[in-house]
DNA sequence: GTTTGTGAATAGTTTCACAGCA
DNA sequence: TGCTGTGAAACTATTCACAAAC
């Protein structure tokens, strides 16, 4: 492998292979093909080959690839290897939900400390986790907490990243979609549902 | 304004810019610039330009855009103005989260039903809306509903698919990771959460 | 003077086709 | 033979710069 510019779309689509390296390795296989992998996921085997080749040699030619050693390698690059910790902030009807969401643990992530602005909320425990004051958050770094979770009405969600960033977080998975500033070197990965929803009826064909 | 294959980038920030133009009009502001826009989102003014051209002429050169023109216009063309309604199925605790979501209301959008196939939640309301069954879902388009919400454990989603598509549905906003094959002419958009809190990690320095 | 709308230039991503390795 | 890894080609999207419109 040669160096060039990681494209964006590929480290976007790492997670869909490593899950399902997961649930194929979870089914007993120990070695599966491009093909494999692809069929599994719906896509095709070259956008999967390319993907990979941005980042080393992971499988054998006429063999495949080890899934072992793929979900190992692909945990690596992702930096989910360590267990990344999460605090969420905001512990409102979809905060809620995100702290009892099955779908992080297969990654390594865990939500780790929950925030919220409500006193009747804080030091209540929801999912095993403790909701604590959002005005007495800070230096999560120290807590090994390195990711956050905005799931605040959008009216507060700056200021709320604002302390996150000042709590030493680095990287945002942010379900407001007001638009918002960060400090130089922080990722804002936003999910803005409504948008999705929003923009379905244009492809539904009258009716 | 002359044809060209719309970029489905393009269509994915309308809601976007709807979002902005009634946030502004609501603020009294009755008439913008690209630049005005662009502020309030946070993107460049040519791409907001671009974006509208594909779609005819909004604006008025040397003036800017009237909100109110721009708004009902953004909506025509995303099939918003005839208050698109959505089912959900899977009042589990993201479902549930759904059902409360405020953001859906401003760009007209409803979820008119809701489905599960827990026994004990079936025949219950959940912010105003009647839990159904989902053994018992047939024909929505005769209740004026055509688009789905999908919000069930993914071992599930194909066969609420299937039944989505049974029933007549065109149009989903699916949540669950899993590849799901679909009849040919229904969109399905996926939110995946975890794999966006999963890829966080990957740009966050190491520490 | 100001701002739009858009062709042209640049950048980024996907797809192909196949050399090279097991 | 079968499959990977990758340059090259094709396609798509972003950015620029400016003529035309008000």
């Amino acid at each position: 492998m040669r160096y060039r510019k990681i494209p964006d779309e590929a480290v976007r689509r790492l997670p869909v292979y490593l899950r399902a390296a997961l649930h194929l390795s979870g089914r007993g296989i120990e070695c599966t093909s491009s093909q494999g992998l692809a069929d599994f996921i719906g896509v095709e085997p070259w956008q999967i080959r390319k993907d990979f080749s941005y980042f080393g040699d992971f499988g054998v030619p006429g063999v495949g690839y080890n899934l072992s050693r793929l979900i190992k390698h692909v945990n690596r690059i992702l930096r989910l290897d360590t267990g990344p910790k999460a605090a969420l902030v905001g512990v409102g009807n979809l905060g809620t939900a995100l702290l009892t969401f099955p779908g992080f643990r297969m990654y390594g992530l865990e939500i780790a400390a929950a925030f919220d602005i409500d006193k009747r909320k804080i030091g209540r425990r929801k999912a095993g986790v403790l909701i604590e004051d959002v005005a007495a958050l800070s230096d999560l770094r120290t807590r090994g907490i390195d990711l956050g979770i905005v799931a605040v009405p959008e009216a507060t969600s700056q200021q709320v990243i604002d302390a996150l960033a000042q709590a030493g977080i680095k990287g945002i998975l942010n379900f407001s979609p007001r638009h918002v500033v960060v400090p130089r070197g922080m990722k804002v990965i936003t999910i803005d549902i409504a948008m999705d929803l929003a923009r379905l009826p244009y492809y539904v064909p009258a009716g």
